[in-house]
Order: structure tokens, then sequence, then C-alpha cells
DNA sequence: CTGTTAGCGCATTCAG
DNA sequence: CTGAATGCGCTAACAG
């Protein structure tokens, strides 16, 4: 029991610290605001002193409340297991802090119902911006947000009929790196794994943009196709397995571009289970986001500027809240090829044509 | 342009509702708080209405501020690149949500500063209990939360004089059933591989139940020793090097046995620099945490329960918000082993003996 | 330079 | 069953 401050369990207030400190209220409002200079100094050193006996801490609520603002804004991330989204989000706290701005993450676990529910919440809290990483909210949802004069920014992907600011990846730039950095190497067919794509506007690109640049490449030296995978129901994986050994049958130099990190763990698993330890001999694996087992793995991919993609994110949100009226934006950033030993000349040929 | 709600921006308040309505804020405020059947049917009708074409949503702020009570819990994490931080992440988020919480995440991104100044926004923003999982924080910084009638509860590690509940995993359990199963392969040395464990409790469990579970086991037996990793400055990575060729030259079986999942990547990325990919059957390695390339990489684990860890942890919470006051609690809950093929017994052994 | 006053949006007595 | 009044903790005019 050493300094039992009165203090009551309840927190002081504003008012106890103007008792403690024999003054009014505005003084020590002005006092927090950093309205230093139109204080006395004698005054200034009795709300101190005042604050620090009592351990005074501005309650933020009551603050919003009056002022309108609340420094609150929402961070809707579709799922946390997902490195890519942890990095958006280290940016986003980042710059938040530089702007004065609490995140309020909220992770909506993959659940369409969640992320509504969530956003309904930081209606009710009164947000001041957010911004949204999500699976499948609508675009009347996020709508009732602007027109409420909640700024949002989209991050990594789009919402159909929404028009506002927008940060990502470059991802057709993304996707056209790997395939020179692929075909450079030497392969020549190339199979694009990703997600069911309808729904997800970056998915979306990063498709398109494999078909066109293999489209522009020409047939003749590279073939490209598209397989679409389930993370619930990986049936689609035989498949695979069939192009793969039709592949390496014709002497074909194949490797697999997985279109997210989930897809490659996911593909990586099976071909370790159909080829043993030895999987990456015998098919080449890359793909875009660098997650932690990329190293250990030894997989080529495209890492994604994901810390930037948060902050700047927070830097359209901040513009906006500030007032800013101008027409919606994107910002696509570029990605960075890193290359490792799965994609390397000499991997995963069957028979060694090339290479000094 | 579509249906352009008058609402200017500005969302509606309570009392746009009661005017909508024609009739009082009391009521729209019964409404809203579920005191159903003491409202005419009529009215109830009338109110439902007013507040769909407003669009309105009850400011949480202004409540709490009347009430006394945001329904905000603050969680601190550590560091959610740690995927056993999203677990107990997720834990928490579906219990609040059956309590009726909105959990607020900070991230301290291993930052002892950040831990600070997050424990103090969330006292600012006058959360009804927190969650910590911190790297650094001092007893004093927490206490100051539950002298002011703040309930906090600790996750996965104590704070030194501190008393509050705790929540977190069996470490000596874990341990103990790890070291059985190793030893039960045929290992006779094992290595345990531990972050600097002087400041974290859940390390410090972990290192002296190693200590002692080898003790137990007799020196004649099995011989074991701690090696304390800095990830930040990995040169004892040398150390672990020249364990394993000593052990090796002696024909003995050695199995590193990492004490969490970023050490156990560390160990594995070194390994395999060294080693090449075929590492694993080179050194048997385990570790406490089953980190997402752990069956990717064939590695025995121990699975922490953290899901179960995040729900327990917001419900000894909520008991204290309701008031319980009861002595400080702790919930140690146990690990499962997940055995996979690095610890197998033909595997890592320098020459067979053994196996049918 | 400093104190007084009036709400912010809502929940709660307390009277109808 | 319903509504008018009061104040939560704080800021923002307004006066001294």
């Amino acid at each position: 029991m050493a300094r039992d401050n009165f203090s009551n369990d309840r927190r002081a207030t504003i008012t106890d610290v103007a008792r403690e400190a024999g003054t009014g209220k505005t003084s020590i409002s002005r006092y927090l605001n950093g309205e230093t200079g139109v204080l006395s100094t004698e005054l200034r050193e009795r709300i101190e002193e005042a604050i620090a006996k009592l351990d005074y801490r501005p309650n933020q609520m009551a603050r919003g409340l009056k002022r309108g603002r609340n420094r609150l804004v929402g961070m809707l991330v579709a799922d946390l297991t997902n490195p890519y989204s942890v990095e958006v989000l280290q940016g986003v706290e980042a710059a938040c802090h530089a702007y004065g701005y609490m995140p309020l993450i909220c992770h909506a676990a993959n659940e369409v119902d969640l992320e509504r529910r969530y956003l309904q919440l930081l209606t009710t809290y009164r947000v001041e911006g957010v911004i949204v990483n999500a699976l499948g909210v609508k675009e009347d949802t996020l709508e009732s947000l602007t027109r409420g004069g909640v700024p949002v920014v989209l991050v990594d992907r789009a919402v159909e009929g929404l028009v506002t600011d927008m940060v990502g990846l470059d991802n057709t730039e993304a996707v056209r790196m790997a395939i020179r950095h692929l075909v450079s190497q030497g392969f020549d067919e190339l199979l694009f794994v990703v997600q069911p794509y309808a729904q997800v506007s970056s998915r979306r690109m990063r498709e398109a943009a494999f078909r066109d640049t293999i489209g522009a490449l020409g047939v003749s030296r590279v073939s490209g196709a598209t397989i679409v995978l389930d993370l619930d129901n990986d049936e689609t994986l035989v498949e695979i397995d069939a192009r793969i050994d039709a592949a390496q049958r014709q002497n074909r130099r194949i490797a697999l571009f997985a279109a997210n990190a989930p897809v490659a763990l996911r593909v990586a698993l099976h071909l370790k289970d159909r080829h043993g330890v030895d999987w990456q001999r015998r098919v080449a694996l890359m793909s875009i986001d660098d997650s932690e087992w990329a190293e250990l793995a030894g997989m080529t991919t495209v890492r994604q500027p994901t810390y930037s993609i948060g902050e700047r994110a927070v830097e359209f949100l901040h513009e906006r809240i500030e007032g800013a009226v101008v027409a919606a934006r994107e910002c696509l950033l570029p990605g960075e090829l890193v290359v490792r030993a799965s994609t390397s000349a000499m991997a995963s040929s069957p028979t060694n044509h090339g290479g000094t």
C-alpha cells in the first residue's frame, strides 16, 4: 500500500484538476491543448503538479464528443493470418502515430459478416476515416460511410462501383517482372495459380497481366495457363500435377507462379507431399508475396512494398480528413523481385539444356 | 446521385430521430437499449422507420460518456509478426464479440516505448480492461491501470511484481512432453535454444523446465544444454554448430529444441545455409509454436492452445469488469505435441542404431 | 492572461 | 406507456 492517492478508483476529471490547481477548467484545457505561452509560468506549474498528483488523463471520448473529432481511424483487415496484412498494418500504424491518429484495428478473419459488422461498429465509434482491406464488403456498405462524410481508402483491392482512393501493388508490372525473370531463366511453360478471382480486383489484375504478358511474348516462345485454386477445396491440385507431368514428358521447363502467399504455401505443401523434401529440384515455384518461409524454402518471390502501402493509405486518408476534395486517386507501388534458388536456370529441369 | 438523403454529411443524432419520429429522445433511447415492451408497437414502428430513413447510428462515445462504460477493451500485442500473437488475437476477438466488447488492438512492434505509449492511449480512451502480451512494460505502468480500477490480464508472460490474472501455456508440461518425445525417439543429446530469457517469464519457465526435466532423467541417459540466441545478433549460431559437430563425432544423436517459432525459424535458416536443403537429414529440430511453415518443413512442434488462451483471457477480464473481486488467477493450458518427420527415430542419426 | 457559460449526443431520474 | 430536464468530461466562445 504505497502511495494510495485518494484516487479511489474513479479517474480524475478536468474539474478535479482545476480544483486541485485552484483554477478553472479552461486553463487546464488550454494547458492540455498546448496553448502554451498563454498561461503564466506560475499557473502552468501548478497545473502540472495537479495533473501529476492526480495522475490525470484527459478523456478522449468527451474530448471527441465536443470537438467532433476523436482522432480514431478504422483499419479493417480481411485476414491477419496473411503476413501481407500484418506488414501493411505496420505501415499504417507508423503513419497513424506520425499524424496523431489512433488506429482501430478490426480483424474480419475472412468472414464477410464480420466485415459488415465491424464497419458498422466503426461508424458507431465515429471514426474519422477508414482503411479497408476487405474480402467481400459491397459497394453499398462502404457508400454508407462515404455518404456520411467518412473518407475511405482501399488497400490492395478495389470495390466494384465505389470511387475512392486506393493503394496497392502495381500488379501488372509485378507480374510482368516475374514472367520476364522466369523466361530469362529458361522456363518455357508457366502455370499461374490463383484463388477464385472474380470478386477480388487484385487477383483479377494479376491474372489478366499474366495472360497479357504471355500473349505479348508470343505463344511460340512460352506457353502459359491459369489454374484456379480454392484453398478450401484443393482438388485442382491434381490438375497441377497433370500439367507438370505432361510438361516434363515433353521436356519442357515448367514453373509454377503463385498469385499470393497462401496459394504458394498450399502448393508447396502439396508438392512436398508428392515429391518429398526434394520437391524443389523437381518443380520450380515462385510467388507474389515474400513470406517468412520463402527464404527457408529458397523460393523466388516478388516482395510487395507493404509498408509503403500502409503509409500511403494513411496519407490519403489524412488529406481527406483534413478536408481535401480531389478526385479519387490510385496509387500503385512497384514490387521488388527477390531471386532465390527455386528459379535458378539449373533447377527443376528434367534434362539440362543450356547453361555454361 | 441516387437517394440523396438530406443527410448532409453530418450524421443523424438521437434528437433528429426523435423529431423525425415525432416523439422525445427518451423513447428513442429506450428503443436502442432494447427496453422493448415498454413502447407501444405503434411508436416502435415509427421509430424504426425514422432510424432507417436517417441511417442513424447511436454515438458510442456519447453513450460511453454518459454510462461510464464504453465496451472497449484494449489488447496490447508485442509482435503481430509472431503467428502466436495473431492466433491468440483471434480467440480474443471471438470472445469479445460474444461478450459485446470491442477490442482495441495495439501493436507495439517489439518497441518498449510504443508499449508504454499505447497503454497510456488506452487509458485515455477509457477502456474497461486490458489484455497485455508485452515485451517490456514494467510493473509500474500496469499498476497505474489497475490502481485506476482497470482490470489487466496478462497473456503468455507474467510481469514481475504485478499480481493479476494470467493465462498462457503450461510451459513446464509442454517442455516435459517434448523432451519425453525426443528421448523416446532415441535422441540422447538435447540443445535448448532460447532468446535472452531473463526478462520474459515464459522463456524463463521453459528454460527451467528443460533443465529440470533433463536433470530428472539422469545425466547418464541424456545430456542437455541451453543456448541463448539473440535474434539480432546470431553469433551464437556458431556455438550451435560446434555442439552439433561434437555430438556427431561422438556418435551421439543430437536434437535442437527451439523455445519458440522465431528461434526455430532463425535456426532452420542457418542450418539450411550450412547443410543445404537436406539439413533435416543432418540435424533434428523441433520447437514450441506450430507455425505455418512447420508443416512444410516437416518439423515436430508443440502447438499452443492459442485460441483458448485468447478466449480465456477475455473471460477473466469480463468477470473483473463485471465486478468480480477474487484473488489473481493463473490459467495454464496444455500444449499439444505435433509429431512430424524431423524427429522420427530414423532421422538425423549419423549412424543408424536401433529401429526395426 | 484567466474564469464563466453553454452545449457535444446520449441515458437517466422524475413527473405526467 | 411517454416526455422534459439534468449532467457525463470536455472545448469553445465570451466576457472579465
